[in-house]
DNA sequence: GCCAACGTTGGC
DNA sequence: GCCAACGTTGGC
């Protein structure tokens, strides 16, 4: 019999935070396309905590290298990891000639669309909460684009998700 | 555009 | 295994 996924031995599920440019693929990307693959992750931690998410589990959709840098929108895990597609993909810039077929080198996973927040949690907005003082997205020198996040500091985004729009 | 803080590469 | 050089990330 298959080994059972953490998802189906009950644990707690997991929660995560994502980072992506919304130049490149955004909040308002996602919300169109309702789900997507996380292609093109090409950091071996990041990658490895791709490979620990469940389906189900949930995501801080974050905006980086943007006008209002912050926490955006919730997504879910769709499809737990498999292998990156891109990384065999001569014409894509995510091409690995280093990646074998059969021991691939790159995960995706794939995400899907569950909300958009009505205001951006700011960076500003995460440093001021003390519940979030060692969230590793804060931490400096910090650039990893996949990171685990607490159920407490989940649940802290979302207040201040709540609080911000409120303003 | 700047630049600090990384992660990776490759010569030795 | 060391580490300098290089490329990338991401806030500002």
């Amino acid at each position: 019999m298959a080994e059972k996924s953490s998802a189906q031995k009950n644990e707690t599920p997991h929660h995560w935070l994502m980072k992506s440019e919304p130049s490149v693929y955004g909040i308002a990307n996602l919300s169109r396309d309702r789900h997507t693959m996380w292609e093109g992750v090409r950091n071996y931690q990041a990658r490895n905590f791709m490979r620990e998410m469940s389906v189900g589990d949930r995501v801080l959709f974050y905006h980086s290298n943007a006008d209002v840098v912050g926490v955006v929108g919730v997504a879910k895990v769709r499809m737990a990891a498999k292998s990156d597609p891109t990384q065999f993909d001569a014409r894509s810039e995510y091409f690995d000639a280093g990646a074998k077929k059969d021991d691939p080198r790159w995960s995706a996973v794939e995400v899907e669309f569950e909300s958009k927040f009505a205001v951006a949690v700011t960076l500003d907005d995460l440093r001021g909460d003390h519940a979030l003082a060692s969230m590793m997205i804060l931490r400096k020198g910090n650039r990893l684009s996949v990171t685990p996040v607490t159920a407490g500091e989940f649940a802290a985004v979302m207040k201040l998700a709540r609080s911000v729009a409120k303003k």
